[in-house]
RNA sequence: GCAGGGGUAGCGAAGCCUGGUCAAACGCGCAGGUUUGAGGUACCUGUCCCUUAGGGGUUCGGGGGUUCAAAUCCCCUCCCCUGCACCA
């Protein structure tokens, strides 16, 4: 068959749009609208809408094709079906692109360009469309545009109709209910929290902000700092060093100080505090009151002592590898736990220039005087771990600075772990595991003020800006409190409530909401909705997405009533959820009528709940976990969620995708080089909703030809009905279909029908696939090879519409094609096959006997195949002993009356032993004793004399005359080869 | 470290919940054959090892156990991947 799928798959496309085939509409009859859920038989059915900052890879087109096929395939069961889609602008990412853009940098550039020729052919066009990405909006306008465009070009069966983006007004007015639902219940607070933050900007920072953001990703440590007390100085000044380790407290053993770097001296918080220039900066931003009083250079506070909050005396000596970039600029030393403490004071006490330098602080006598402090017990290492360790790495000198943080990493998480807190040393912490130690000693050193606390970055990182990327403290961050009295108790209702599938993942959702705890939900800049309440700052974008399906059920109602953003008050969407309030009352406040209030609230009441919700399993931490925390905040009980389908990621050749290493698949591609339904069939058949898909081009290649066969076989089969369609078939299959090949035929289709429906029933997408398409292919081909004119006939009107309309959900465009094909024959009913009633199988004509018949012919064939190649010699001709009937009595009542293979004693040696081995199989398919093996061979004598290329006869053990024909079992006739 | 997932023939990947029909689906790769003027395509056959009569042997990360019977159930062990948040 010429098959063009481009054409064909453009020509469905536009068929269903102009049909608006899937933009279901609303009975806006009161009652029904009222109506319970099974009088209901609506599927509101939601995918996470895309994010829109470029073009659509596969991995999109993986998540929103395999609800495509639920979403048809619950459309042909009759289910008024709502998938909508729109679009997610909320964020910094869409500004980052722009700003990007508007400073020329040529990375980004490019990547736009590449996005734009999917589309444009126009050199001068590309330009001029990168040139408008200046501004965000025009980002935002091009590809929402682009991608309701690629989603067609994948056949997606979505309602465009409803469409909006998170920036609009009437979504604004929306989410600033939900944050007023929030806050009503206490579940929005503020506190303070550390977040990076650019003070070149002036601003927070996230991923994007940061250069190699996303490779490397940076976050915020948080340091005790301690305080040590510098001697004889006038007022009270204290050296700060930082720390992740404070349970090393007890083991200090001096301060080293960078001789060649700058210091101040400043007063923090009414403290005199000394620390690296840098990180006055960051204390400053971290809420301290500072003031710069005196500066210095490290190597005046050589040799001078201090005293560490736990009252030891000690002496401060030069190191050149302390970075005053990083944390206060001091780091105090603990050489029995600390690589880097340990090799740093060997190379100083071998450092003879920078011990004459300091003459007359007498380094030597110092370094001299310090004695490792032992202060862990670890298994597998003695008194000094970090000297044992080095040792071992065999590291010489601190220039080996790769070997020592691996060695310092070692240690660390052997001691973090394993480590216990020694008795004598650690004073009332001695006995603790180091992992509760490290805590309780920060905490008290911080309460007593002997120590403070103090973030950075767990790498130096730079803003795309330019400057630095600090940690700064935010005082008046709004959270969402997911441990508010009452909230996670009613999320875990819901989602006990909920189907999960795969069902793995329920417990990853468990997890999730144990751990989940206060979250950020407002930032002080990006596109969307600003708190009502606190308008400086704009709801994150993860934090506006999550009961947008309800906006969906009513946003249509709204713009055909004309509401105004204005009018889409707090009362108003109280009514719409909630039922709370009078129509009348809130329409006069609004200006609107109450009967287009009504008709909103309607739409809502018929839609909700969302049925089913299907994405991504990378989404279950967060996205998935606060879209059931915000139905359980803002909506009655009866609108809350039921179920959540989730499939894994999607690879490309074996890597992740991604923007750096420029492997990403964009969709558009995909639909231009292979089309949609092949890629659709590839993405849906290849992998189950657990496993990541690897995206292959040989792979799909393959899925092509299948694709191919599946179209070829059906259109043949389309032929071989004669015009007018079904004449009396069905009384001919009650009378014919029972044996032989048609039989076979029927009950496999029927099976496949079946098994099919019970696989979409349940998810198991791939299965789906797999039978429907691949098996039955297989079954049909092999049919056309065997059967005569009328066979076929009795078959394709039987079988021919019902196999096209099982594959629609998965091949809508060549589904369609071959259905109107079968129209013209008056074989299909009118409409769209996308609309048409999905096949119910036909039980009656499922027959084990007649697939038990068909095994033993494909038996014997592979039987002769096998004793032909052992016996390397050219087959003339087969003869079939079939075994006697009276063996084949005995078969079965043994069979039935053993319970064991042990029990089984047949009259003859041989039948024992092929029953002994052969019994479990028959126990459980007793179907294969039922079949008469000799009508079937007989039948299929001609075929197997064809498919082996030799004559072949069939004769009854009782009559043949052959040495062999002992050895005919039922079920498995002696096959003798000359 | 905590949590989750996984290790199956040359490769990818089913099977495992509900033990027997499992030498283990399906696809790729590879080999032979048919078609065609090499090639490619398409189709057929084969693809753990041994075997001149349909048989036998050894397999499902490694070790142990339960059972008449284990890829499947239980215990131990090794290895791999993902997540651990304020980011879409």
């Amino acid at each position: 068959m010429d098959y063009d799928f481009k054409t064909v798959e453009a020509k469905w496309q536009a068929a269903w749009r102009d049909a608006k085939a899937f933009e279901p509409e609303t009975p806006q009859d009161e009652v029904r609208a009222r109506a319970g859920e099974a009088e209901k038989n609506k599927f509101f059915f939601t995918v996470p809408y895309p994010y829109v900052s470029g073009n659509l890879h596969v991995g999109h087109g993986r998540t929103y094709a395999n609800g495509d096929v639920i979403a048809r395939f619950h459309r042909m069961r009759g289910e008024r079906v709502l998938w909508p889609m729109a679009f997610h602008i909320t964020g910094t990412p869409v500004l980052a692109v722009s700003a990007k853009i508007a400073a020329g940098d040529a990375a980004t550039i490019a990547m736009y360009e590449d996005y734009v020729r999917c589309y444009e052919t126009d050199e001068a066009r590309v330009r001029e469309l990168i040139a408008s990405f200046a501004k965000p909006e025009a980002v935002v306008a091009y590809f929402s545009k682009k991608i309701v465009l690629d989603f067609q070009r994948m056949g997606f069966s979505l309602d465009y109709s409803r469409q909006f983006t998170t920036g609009d007004p009437e979504y604004n007015r929306f989410i600033e209910w939900q944050f007023g639902c929030y806050k009503q219940k206490g579940y929005l607070k503020q506190a303070s929290y550390p977040v990076l933050y650019c003070p070149r900007c002036g601003n927070a920072v996230g991923e994007d902000d940061i250069k190699e953001g996303d490779t490397a990703p940076v976050d915020a440590l948080k340091f005790a700092a301690f305080k040590s007390k510098l001697e004889n100085e006038k007022e009270n000044t204290f050296i700060i060093s930082c720390t992740l380790r404070p349970e090393t407290v007890f083991g200090v053993t001096n301060v080293f100080v960078n001789p060649l770097a700058k210091y101040v001296k400043a007063s923090v918080d009414g403290e005199i505090w000394l620390v690296s220039e840098p990180a006055l900066e960051k204390l400053r931003l971290q809420g301290h009151r500072t003031e710069v009083k005196e500066k210095m250079l490290g190597a005046s506070l050589v040799g001078k002592f201090c005293v560490t909050p736990l009252g030891a005396r000690v002496p401060i000596l030069p190191a050149a590898f302390v970075d005053v970039n990083n944390a206060s600029g001091f780091v105090h030393s603990v050489p029995a736990h600390a690589p880097w403490d340990w090799i740093a004071l060997e190379d100083l006490r071998k450092d003879e220039k920078t011990l004459a330098r300091y003459a007359d602080k007498n380094l030597k006598k110092l370094l001299d005087e310090i004695k490792p402090i032992s202060l862990i017990s670890v298994e597998g290492y003695g008194e000094f771990p970090a000297q044992e360790i080095l040792a071992r790495m065999k590291v010489a000198n601190s220039r080996e600075r790769q070997k020592i943080d691996k060695a310092t990493q070692e240690l660390y998480k052997a001691e973090f772990y394993g480590g216990k807190m020694k008795q004598g040393v650690a004073g009332e912490f001695a006995g603790l595991n180091v992992t509760k130690a490290k805590d309780a000693v920060a905490e008290k050193l911080v309460g007593e003020r002997k120590a403070a606390w103090f973030y950075e970055t767990n790498r130096p990182a730079e803003c795309r800006c330019g400057g630095n990327v600090l940690v700064a403290i935010m005082n008046d961050q709004w959270f969402l409190d997911f441990n508010a009295p009452g909230w996670k108790q009613a999320a875990r209702e819901c989602l006990d409530a909920m189907t999960i599938y795969p069902p793995v993942y329920r417990k990853q959702f468990n997890d999730v909401f144990e751990w989940l705890d206060k979250r950020p939900c407002a930032r002080r800049r990006g596109l969307g909705t600003r708190l009502p309440f606190a308008p400086e700052w704009i709801i994150e974008s993860l934090s506006d997405s999550t009961i947008y399906m309800a906006f969906y059920t009513v946003i249509k109602r709204i713009r055909e009533k004309g509401f105004a953003a204005a009018q889409l008050t707090l009362e108003f969407f109280d009514f719409v959820f909630l039922g709370k309030g009078d129509a009348g009352g809130i329409a006069k406040k609004i200006k609107a009528k109450p009967w287009d209030l009504e008709a909103v609230r309607y739409d809502f009441l018929f839609w909700y709940p969302n049925d089913l919700r299907h994405t991504a399993v990378a989404h279950i931490t967060n996205h998935l976990s606060f879209f059931i925390f915000a139905h359980a905040a803002c909506f009655e009980r009866e609108h809350w969620p039921r179920a959540i389908s989730l499939n894994e990621m999607i690879t490309a050749e074996g890597a992740k995708m991604s923007k750096s290493k420029g492997n990403v698949v964009l969709l558009n591609n995909v639909a231009r080089d292979y089309g949609a339904d092949l890629f659709r069939v590839y993405s849906v058949g290849a992998a189950d909703f657990g496993s990541t898909l690897d995206f292959r081009k040989h792979d799909i290649e393959a899925t092509r030809k299948s694709l191919g066969r599946f179209i070829d076989l059906a259109a043949k089969l389309i032929e071989a009905v004669k015009n007018g369609g079904n004449n009396g078939g069905s009384s001919r299959i009650d009378a014919e279909a029972k044996t032989g090949l048609v039989g076979v035929t029927l009950s496999r289709f029927e099976s496949c029908v079946r098994d099919s429906t019970r696989c979409l029933e349940e998810f198991r997408l791939r299965d789906y696939v797999q039978t429907a398409l691949y098996k039955q292919t297989n079954f049909f081909e092999d049919f056309l090879r065997r059967a005569n004119e009328s066979e076929k006939r009795l078959v394709a009107e039987q079988c021919a519409c019902r196999w096209i309309a099982l594959l629609s959900p998965v091949a809508p465009h060549a589904c369609e094609e071959l259905w109107e094909k079968a129209q013209k024959k008056g074989l299909a009913s009118r409409g769209f096959v996308s609309l048409s009633r999905w096949p119910t199988a036909q039980e009656k004509l499922i027959n084990p006997a007649a697939e038990a018949s068909e095994d033993l012919v494909a038996n014997v064939i592979a039987d002769s195949r096998k004793i032909a190649s052992l016996l390397k010699k050219k087959t003339a001709s087969v003869t079939i002993i079939v075994a006697s009937a009276a063996k084949a009595q005995e078969a079965k009542r043994l069979i039935a009356a053993c319970e064991s293979p042990q029990q089984v004693k047949a009259s003859s040696d041989g039948l024992t032993a092929f029953l002994q081995k052969k019994f479990f199989e028959f126990q459980q398919n007793p179907a294969l004793l039922e079949v008469n093996d000799f009508e079937t061979l007989d039948a299929a004598s001609e075929f197997i004399g064809k498919t082996l290329g030799c004559s072949v006869r069939v004769e009854r053990e009782e009559e043949s005359k052959s040495e062999r024909a002992a050895r005919a079992m039922p079920g498995k006739p002696a096959v003798v080869l000359s």
